[in-house]
DNA sequence: CACTAGTGCAA
DNA sequence: TATTGCACTAGTG
């Protein structure tokens, strides 16, 4: 969190302009009509090492700080009312500038890795790695570096002549999904499957997590960006603790060496459902919004809705693909799309789609005009008027198009849901200080926050953090917290 | 050292 | 031909 005088400028650009993920402070200058540009280019003209210089780096480059002062003034008079114009005054006000705090706070905070924990799970995975690599050998008949897709490539389909699948742009296919489909016709298949998931965590994560412990204070410091999304999401670099692994049993572990401070204990809080909820509310299907009422499983009732039949009926091969109709219809899914994750006809997953929107009429209703707004409009806007402009659909090419399309829809959904968790931080923070509580917000993962504290605060801290999610924003149907407690972050889910 | 492609982790 | 990210390795120039 580089905080700074510029900080609130480049918010503001990023909320006038989120497809622009760097704010050069030439570019802006000259979006604003500033003549600054030759000043700022003939005192910053050391080499540029990303091509594209940050504020902080440019500053850094050699312009002085008055002169910083002086143009990020100017920037600011030129940026406040066209933030204003847009309606993005009380989300940059009451949400991202209050934010701004918070999350240098959870960065200064960090989080506790238990390197030694990481280092056993790394150990154990080192063997294994090694077992399978003199087995993939052995079963390849030569010996090549299995980390390259191409040459994994040449032994699978040219040397062992087995199923091709999709192409790329330089061969054939070697990744996870086509792994998977031809793992009956060879031994090697599996191997490289588990050398490859292996030798993800262990590199990704393992051997690199424990280099990015603070010495000071022996916590791991993520970085988190508010302006690196089309959506209002946040990201989180250098570590990315937004993609630890849990999924997977062999994965698991890993998130099981993220720890509390000794005595103290990890709180997990996460919105159920949180982006079906905001579809049911903003397309006001009142299907979904019942089921949500009812407290009933999603995924599930959707089957029943979709398959026809009495929800103790539903098998777990129906709850499963309707989770992946679920989840499409968050992204913007389509037959084509449903039927290649599925791995079912394309006729069949079209009439899947179909039977859906028979079902939840209004969630049809509500893609047809978010979509046909966009068109009219060029942008979408989310509940708390965060905006994103939709260029796509104004596109020649029909691909292209349809993409605006989807993005026009899950925009509105995902960029709505990541509004509402900056409320409910905000406020988790606001409230935790107001009580004078030690519990501590450490991360957020998207529709998680995650707190660190005293044992004894734990009961309070929970109650007060699920009011406070739960609260952020009144939907219909209302919005629901799951949390628990524990030493580590996997044990609290 | 910079860059792309492929891959895979999360929500 | 389903959304948003970040990061790793291999390979190339």
């Amino acid at each position: 969190m580089e905080l700074g005088l510029e900080h609130d400028t480049m918010l503001a650009a990023y909320l006038l302009e989120p497809q622009r993920r760097t704010y050069e402070l030439t570019e802006l200058a000259a979006d604003a009509g500033i003549g600054l540009a030759e000043g700022a280019a003939a005192k910053g003209d050391d080499k540029e090492d990303d091509g594209q210089l940050s504020l902080g780096e440019e500053v850094e480059a050699g312009l002085d700080p008055a002169e910083e002062a002086r143009l990020v003034a100017a920037l600011a008079e030129d940026q406040a009312p066209r933030v204003i114009g847009l309606g993005l005054e009380s989300l940059m006000r009451e949400v991202e500038l209050p934010l701004i705090a918070v999350l240098a706070a959870m960065e200064r905070e960090g989080l506790r890795l238990d390197a030694k924990r990481l280092a056993e799970v790394g150990a154990g995975f080192g063997a294994r790695i090694d077992q399978l690599e003199t087995e993939i050998y052995e079963l390849a008949g030569e010996e090549f570096t299995i980390g390259s897709p191409q040459q994994v490539g040449r032994i699978l389909f040219e040397k062992l002549e087995l199923s091709r699948k999709r192409r790329g742009k330089t061969g054939f296919s070697t990744d996870a999904r086509v792994l998977q489909q031809i793992r009956d016709e060879h031994p090697i298949v599996e191997k490289i499957e588990s050398w490859r998931e292996l030798t993800k965590l262990k590199n990704t994560y393992l051997d690199s997590l424990p280099d990015l412990i603070d010495p000071g204070t022996g916590r791991v410091h993520t970085t988190f960006n508010q302006a690196a999304t089309t959506t209002g999401r946040l990201s989180s670099t250098n570590p990315n603790l937004q993609n630890i692994p849990i999924r997977s049993d062999i994965g698991r572990p890993v998130r099981a060496c993220f720890v509390a401070a000794d005595g103290a204990r990890l709180l997990s809080a996460d919105y159920s459902q949180v982006e079906l909820r905001v579809l049911a509310h903003v397309a006001d299907e009142q299907v979904l919004k019942d089921v949500f009422h009812a407290g009933e499983d999603v995924h599930a009732a959707t089957a029943a809705e979709v398959f026809e039949i009495s929800p103790d009926e539903v098998d777990v091969g129906q709850r499963s693909k309707a989770k992946m109709v679920n989840f499409g219809i968050v992204y913007g899914l389509t037959g084509f799309g449903l039927a290649d994750r599925l791995n079912i006809p394309r006729k069949e997953a079209e009439e899947f789609v179909a039977r859906y929107l028979e079902r939840f009429p209004a969630v049809r209703r509500f893609r047809e005009e978010v979509v046909e707004r966009a068109q009219e409009e060029g942008y979408v806007t989310t509940l708390m008027g965060r905006r994103r402009p939709i260029p796509e659909l104004r596109s020649g090419n029909p691909n292209t198009r349809r993409l605006g399309e989807r993005l026009a829809v899950n925009t509105v959904i995902q960029g709505t849901a990541a509004d509402i968790i900056k409320v409910a931080m905000v406020r988790c923070w606001a409230r935790l200080r107001e009580e004078q509580m030690a519990t501590r917000l450490v991360l957020q993962i998207h529709d998680e926050l995650l707190f660190e504290g005293p044992p004894e605060e734990m009961d309070a801290a929970l109650e007060l953090v699920k009011h406070e999610m739960t609260h952020a924003y009144e939907l219909d149907p209302p919005l629901e917290v799951d949390a628990g407690v524990g030493t580590d972050w996997l044990g609290a889910k």
